[in-house]
DNA sequence: TTTCCACTCCCCCAAAATGGCGAGGTCGCG
DNA sequence: CGCGACCTCGCCATTTTGGGGGAGTGGAAA
């Protein structure tokens, strides 16, 4: 940790990676790279499913998930709410369930100094990069002054991998919609009822309808809340 | 544009702003650093309200506010649904509002050649950071590749800071949402009517409705479908 | 302690949205 | 030329929502 290194064959060896699994890899590396205890790549899926790759212990992992960690880590807690980069020191570990979740963290390898970078992707994806390592507070000050810049670059690249990986799985197919079924989409969105939207778009209230019921189809909505939400998720309609 | 400048000094000044106008002199220090026609650094609020620091002309700027050009901008149409940086001439350029849009541009002093980097905060915040210039593709495609990893990172310093300075500006208006009211909001997103709703939550449909007016009113929306789009827009629920 | 907020439940009724049936027209593409 | 996609219109029955009341709990903040 004392000079700094070159991270950019990691950098190289991250945009390489092909699979899920070789993102597990790349994080050991940085981690014996940068000499600290560990690194985390840590993505919440749109439905609450979570993925990782980390150094962590398969025993902390396990803890993690069996005990729903999620919804009380006050990195993610934090994180969720803010874009800047933040050190583990400046959140708020004030409630009795963190620090019940500091302790066992702690117990299971996890060391007392972190840095995490939230990162957003489309479709409310949200994911955290961790830097993790035991040390006192001068010299982890150090270690994040020097290495700050290259964590973001590291965070977004594995941002971009996990994403791109991920989309292979699941190729999402979507249909666009009629410039008229955005429109009524839009102006529903907006707030306005059926026969406002009408009148808006100048057309009979049935011809508003087919339009919904269409975007409806195209979308595989059950309702018209559905479709909204749906169009506004896929970048169909901006609100 | 020959051989790599160095940006530090442009990041520092980036960091050392203290108001919105500031962004725009970082703007155009950056562009004649690097050596570009122009950069521009687009933010739109969670309302849809858009904000920029651009080296634009103000006509064009104008232009493309009165002509609403957000709606079919096909930069912010196609970034908007992913992560990565793109290049202009990836994006989808066959609409023929895309083409007209496109000419319009070029008429107001656009360069033919653009690389944009999306951006995401949190409460469904969106922002593009832009560099862009006129010459042919294989000197854009050597200025992308040397100055990539910097224009995401002052992609990521722009919108920090705006975030903050404009934090400073709107101190938290939009009232949270309680747990239950999420659990609803995010429920009816995903299509459910309020009896099936009512049923997966295990309360009445009373109950429930009591929730959605409430989530209604703090959202100041008009019904549930406006109420599930604001709540997405700002970010409250994810689908 | 009092006050506020989140959470839970009940009634009735009007208005709005939806589903199913139908009908036409234009435009572009193979 | 036919086919499909888009745009336009009407009626009727059913389901879903919204708006108006009122009432009680428990916990957290002031």
């Amino acid at each position: 940790m004392g000079t700094k290194v070159d991270l950019d064959p990691i950098m190289e060896a991250l945009v390489a990676t092909s699979a899920l699994e070789d993102l597990e890899r790349v994080t050991v590396q940085l981690r014996d790279t940068l000499g600290i205890d560990h690194i985390v790549y840590h993505w919440v899926d749109s439905a609450g499913e979570q993925y990782g790759a980390a150094t962590y212990s398969e025993t902390w992992i396990a803890r993690y998930a069996e005990h729903n960690y999620l919804r009380i880590d006050p990195v993610i807690l934090g994180c969720f709410q803010r874009f800047h980069p933040v050190d583990w020191k400046r959140l708020d570990w004030s409630s009795k369930a963190a620090k019940a979740f500091l302790k066992d963290a702690l117990e299971h390898g996890v060391g007392n100094q972190g840095f995490s970078i939230p990162i957003r992707g489309p479709h409310g994806q949200f994911a955290l990069f961790t830097a993790n390592h035991t040390c006192d507070d001068a010299a982890w000050a150090e270690f994040t002054e020097s290495y700050g810049r290259d964590l973001i670059l590291l965070a977004h690249y594995f941002n971009r991998k996990a994403l791109e990986l991920e989309a292979n799985r699941q190729p999402e197919m979507s249909r666009a919609l009629s410039p008229r079924e955005v429109d009524a989409m839009t102006l529903l969105a907006l707030g306005y009822s059926r026969a406002q939207v009408a009148h808006s778009l100048s057309i009979s209230e049935h011809t508003l309808r087919v339009y919904i019921e269409s975007a409806r189809f195209k979308l595989g909505a059950l309702n018209t809340t559905h479709a909204i939400a749906t169009a506004m998720s896929r970048g169909l309609i901006v609100v």
